[in-house]
DNA sequence: TTGAAAGCGCTAACAC
DNA sequence: GTGTTAGCGCTTTCAA
């Protein structure tokens, strides 16, 4: 590899002093506009960035905003990040991720990591911080980090005081089972998801809730969670479902992935989606229109929770208050998996 | 937010000097044991880490690799990553992942953003990378770059000299046809990918040779591309395909979501899969077992191929001999969007 | 408008 | 085994 040139390089070839280079690498000042081209043109020559470690060392703004996701393959997380890249970019900041992938003491690790690589603020979505019961060791680490720099949340975390962006689950909820009754669905089964996580918890009472409330007896056998968000738990939901001697008319699946293995399950049982039985979900990642039929799945305005996330920790960042909470609205997206009304 | 405390704190609470303190951060030296004791107390009590960024800028060792890719939310790039993240970690190292989201001027950008963060070296897979002819200007761009730190493509960067890390596209269309044939398939189309992309073009000469090969003869109407890689370009090139009085009874999609827009298409064209028609795709993402019928698809080890970069990468960064071009090996995954031959 | 110099937090010679 | 000191590459006073 060849020499890395500095600024003193700069500075050497121009025959100024590296503060003359370093006011044109800034624009913080004025330099002589014949001086200035010649020291523009000698960086462009040489490709030469400066070294964003010095600076950071110096300015102690480093521009980057660390990012903890339990697993970037799966499309919700992918989604998530994708669109906190953009609003971070957009305002100048560059993203450092790193994926958890459900190991606890790698998150510890990696908060630790971000913070010596001087993050200006760490985000924190999924793993964790989606514990219904916060894990009070980890909430005393986040505590140690929020003495540094400010963390945001989706999910919740007691004991801290991060700044927290979550979807409306209840909400969430609602809008699922207006749809279904609308599409005349009566025996309404819910499937998949951890009882150890805040927002499936949330939706399950939001469920007893509302099946209450239309006055739906609940059956226990059509409320089956599984721990795994993905197609096999949908699949294992589904066959512990159909199982039962009198089947759901329709399939609340707690997300897109989980959605699928429901679908799978009710196919090879004989039965048609969604005639004999309506399948929905949450999410509506872009696995939704993926699978046939296309699935009817609540979903989110990405780009508007990311830009939420986001603007929160800069914010947090310049010490501006920042709301406690904030909710997202969740939003219908209709496909072809439940039956027209 | 608190002071950040540094090194310099944790020397003056315990006592003793700043090297002392370096000495057990660094472990490069004997430090008596008590001494070492307390200021190990002192650190923990503050959580303290070291800031990255001085160390960076001492020792020109960030431990950290760059991975510029298309885009994480389509499952092949979020794979490619995963594997390369583990691959990195377990040497020690972070990856810094950004989308350039199809943007040329953005992936400039990114190169240059990453150099002055002062990453070790630079992974491009997808963009620019997958054009069959070479962007100059961001072949020179490169260049200017591998002159300071290695940088590992997939694709091809002519008139650059990265280590490249490749699929063999050639064995991958092999194994296609291969089991294609084997299940009686005769009359075999290729939808999906743009002409522009080496991969592509790649595969489909395959096609055009193996096509040969086996004695069948070439349908142009069964040869459809799409510059898009996604399930509306995989549903538009079917539809095109479906136009045709003699229809095929075998579709290779180019990807797994290209393959899902194919599956739709002919769903609605009332073709049984795999009966009426076979489908089988490149890449065995995760999506792949989602849809229906599962989709039979030619993927790769991501495990090992993350590895291969990774490893490649970290070698070139220590100086050592790094393979011009390596190739993957290419599996298929049989499931059931293909008949039992 | 410019240069000299201090210093960001740390490591690694170099002395003792 | 430990402290002192010189930088790493840069920005930013402070003088001139």
């Amino acid at each position: 590899m060849g020499k890395v040139i500095t600024i003193c390089d700069i500075a050497k070839e121009a025959g100024v002093s590296i503060s003359t280079v370093s006011r044109v690498l800034t624009g913080n000042a004025r330099v002589k506009d014949d001086k200035k081209q010649r020291i523009q043109e000698i960086i462009n020559k040489y490709d030469f960035h400066p070294n964003q470690l010095a600076r950071g060392l110096i300015q102690t703004k480093t521009m980057q905003i660390g990012i903890i996701t339990a697993d970037v393959c799966n499309p919700y997380y992918s989604a998530m990040f994708v669109s906190c890249e953009k609003a971070a970019n957009s305002l100048g900041y560059t993203l450092l991720l790193s994926d958890s992938f459900g190991d606890r003491r790698k998150e510890f690790e990696l908060l630790e990591k971000m913070i010596s690589q001087r993050v200006e603020a760490i985000i924190l979505i999924g793993g964790l911080v989606d514990e219904l019961v916060t894990d009070t060791e980890f909430a005393e680490k986040v505590n140690l980090v929020t003495n540094q720099i400010p963390v945001i949340v989706t999910g919740r975390l007691d004991g801290t005081n991060c700044s927290r962006v979550n979807i409306d689950g209840n909400r969430a909820m609602e809008l699922v089972m207006e749809y279904l009754i609308s599409c005349r669905y009566k025996k309404i089964a819910f499937a998949g998801g951890s009882p150890t996580v805040k927002f499936t918890a949330e939706l399950r009472a939001a469920y007893h809730k509302l099946l209450k409330s239309y006055g739906f007896s609940y059956n226990p056998a059509f409320d089956v969670p599984n721990e795994y968000y993905d197609e096999n738990g949908g699949y294992a939901a589904m066959t512990q479902i159909l199982k039962e001697k009198e089947l759901p008319d329709a399939v609340i699946a707690v997300n897109d992935l989980t959605a699928a293995g429901v679908m799978r399950a009710a196919t090879e049982h004989h039965l048609r989606i969604p005639d004999d039985i309506g399948i929905i979900s949450f999410d509506n990642t872009y696995i939704a229109p993926l699978v046939t039929p296309q699935l009817t799945s609540v979903g989110y305005n990405y780009a508007e929770y990311g830009e939420t996330i986001v603007k929160n920790a800069v914010a947090a960042i310049s010490g501006d208050g920042v709301p406690h909470e904030t909710l997202i609205e969740p939003v219908l997206a209709v496909r072809q998996s439940c039956r027209v009304r």
